[in-house]
DNA sequence: TTTAGCACTTCAAAACCGCGAGTGCTAAAC
DNA sequence: GTTTAGCACTCGCGGTTTTGAAGTGCTAAA
């Protein structure tokens, strides 16, 4: 990798970062001529040209046609985000709201993460997208049953350090100790193991011990699965999506199509995601551009996105997603200090931690 | 309203539904030389253009321009709507499926919602949308305290039917039979009340009888009025926004821009379909189109919903927006059917009830 | 190694044009 | 009085042509 950077003479370097800066800026192919007029460049507009022929020997650069200037490939784009992109400094006022906004709604994980994914789309001006992984192995920590009434317990579940709550309907009345009875075996029982591993020997043991409730175990049982099924399936979620519509590269309706189909099937990206969440083990904001992305869909987009930590463990992701070309300075930072501040908030000493550097 | 009936000849009545089916299924203006192939028009084209011409005058056709077709107005669509539509009847196979589909999840309210939702946007291949709506005056049924550990309770309400919970952390340790107490000094004092009506005297008594313990009544009253505040908020849910796309008067990237807005900001509509379906006692699909929505942005489009009953209550409604041109004969038969359904799975005897006139 | 000059390419926008659909009107027919 | 045939007129749509600007690659000179 370090050598990469060396490939490239420090003019090369130069006006290839020219090149993208100014494409970011205005999304249309930046010609020689217009080069000659930035600063740290002092050559005529044909020596650019000869450098610009090179880069787009090497693949940093492409040509829509013979007669337009010079956009940059996903090569080139990947090594901006390597090497050449400085750092995007918030201003006090930018760093102030966000931490306020965030500490705004002090409260669960879930709603947290929503006020940040609002935050990110604001910010940054993409659609942005909030990352619960799948936890195939998840298990409840927990139980405890209430009678809702007559024929009906709720059932409550810790799992994860959230809570999930479910209706059990039963077909025959439920006497008042019956309940308690019951959350007492389940935790005994059915605690730190998945839904997989409860077996028949195990329901049968808990319906004698049960006695004249044996009838409850197996309703609950079936809605304690379900619910676990539902939980670990992950989650994921959008805002601001017609943020799409500002960037004329969605303006191809066949393409925004695709990418709303994605949004809602979510599935695909959910798998992806909650992969890339779970094994990289480094704290750094990723970025994926163009057909680095495994879907097909994403082709010309840009993923960005960093796992939020709760006291070192990935509890969720925070992202945006938007055309190849998109501000990647301001966006890294963007979700790179909103990611720090939802783990501040979880109260993560690891939260405001900096390093900086990104991949 | 009946009057209104009689403005218009049979023959004019017959050429505005055939205008009116005509322009639904291709979306282009109509012109009189077509129509004369109808088989229940039996006059010439100049004739058919001389009513076109009276029909144009009463408001209920209009012309994109000189020499185009007649394309409906709103008020020709109302009128279709309210008078000429006739009854779009499902296959055996439809109803079928769409009861399987409902039955498959036989669980909470949230994910009948959502299946329903999903089916209306596949069934009507339009953007669907489920509406909780607010309850301004929402009050708690029971309260139930568990201590999750030294420093955090977990605090669960029974709101409306639903059961929500809510982490209260404490800055002391909690005792283990602090929170049994604490649970029956909710359930006396605070059940049955809006957030509202909490006064600061209630309080104070509160943390009287709770004694050594004073010091939890205050964080669990504010995560009490916090959840109440959240819950009577009311939720809007979108599927199938890309279904939007299909339809060529969506082309218009800055109606759809717009559109998307909307659903995103979800807060305009969410109040006017709250106020909707609180005040609409009637059991009708309604049917608003284009101007005759609230919201500026969707004046081109038509919103129909309808209420769902569970035991005579509303607990929500399910719709479908779209273009003010839609198969509303298919569109109103499927929300009906739909809603019936979520009704009836829910178990509501009004349920299956059969009338059929819609508004 | 850099630069000025020039011929060449390509696309985008504007201008142009003909076609066809559909109308309104008039006058004749029923 | 109502219906119909006929006709002149209008207007947008789609395709083609024209024009112009932008930018390149190459060559030859500095």
């Amino acid at each position: 990798m370090e050598d990469r950077k060396k490939d490239l003479s420090e003019r090369k370097k130069i006006i290839l970062k020219a090149i993208i800066d100014a494409h970011i800026e205005n999304g249309e192919p930046v010609g020689s001529k217009y080069l000659t007029g930035h600063k740290q460049i002092s050559c005529s507009s044909a020596t650019i040209r000869n450098e610009m022929a090179e880069l787009e020997e090497m693949g940093f650069l492409e040509q829509p046609h013979t007669s337009a200037g010079r956009i940059p490939s996903e090569a080139g784009y990947r090594f901006y985000v390597d090497w050449l992109i400085d750092r995007y400094n918030f201003t006090q006022g930018e760093m102030d709201e966000l931490r306020h906004t965030l500490n705004q709604k002090q409260s669960e994980l879930d709603s947290i993460m929503q006020t940040a994914v609002a935050l990110a789309a604001k910010l940054t001006n993409y659609t942005a997208l909030a990352i619960k992984p799948r936890q195939p192995r998840i298990t409840v920590a927990r139980y405890e049953l209430l009678r809702l009434n007559e024929m009906t317990l709720i059932l409550i579940m810790v799992i994860g350090g959230i809570v999930k709550t479910k209706y059990v309907h039963s077909n025959r009345p439920i006497p008042n100790e019956a309940a308690a009875c019951l959350s007492a075996v389940l935790n005994k029982y059915v605690t730190g193991i998945t839904a997989a591993e409860i077996t028949l020997p195990m329901m049968m043991e808990m319906e004698r011990v049960m006695g004249e409730y044996e009838y409850l175990v197996s309703p609950v049982i079936k809605a304690v699965c379900e619910t676990i099924s539902v939980f670990d399936g992950g989650e994921l979620r959008f805002e601001g999506i017609n943020r799409l519509l500002a960037y004329p590269e969605f303006y191809d309706m066949d393409r925004l199509r695709d990418m709303l189909a994605l949004f809602e099937k979510k599935d695909d990206l959910l798998e992806v995601l909650s992969e890339e969440t779970k094994h990289t083990a480094d704290d750094r904001v990723q970025v994926y551009i163009g057909r680095e992305n495994i879907v097909k869909v994403m082709d010309n987009s840009t993923l960005i996105f960093k796992a939020v930590r709760d006291h070192g463990k990935t509890v969720g992701a925070i992202g945006i997603i938007g055309p190849t070309r998109m501000d990647y300075r301001r966006v890294i930072a963007t979700i790179d200090q909103l990611t720090r501040g939802v783990s501040e908030v979880l109260g993560d000493p690891s939260g405001p931690a900096d390093d900086g550097k990104n991949s």
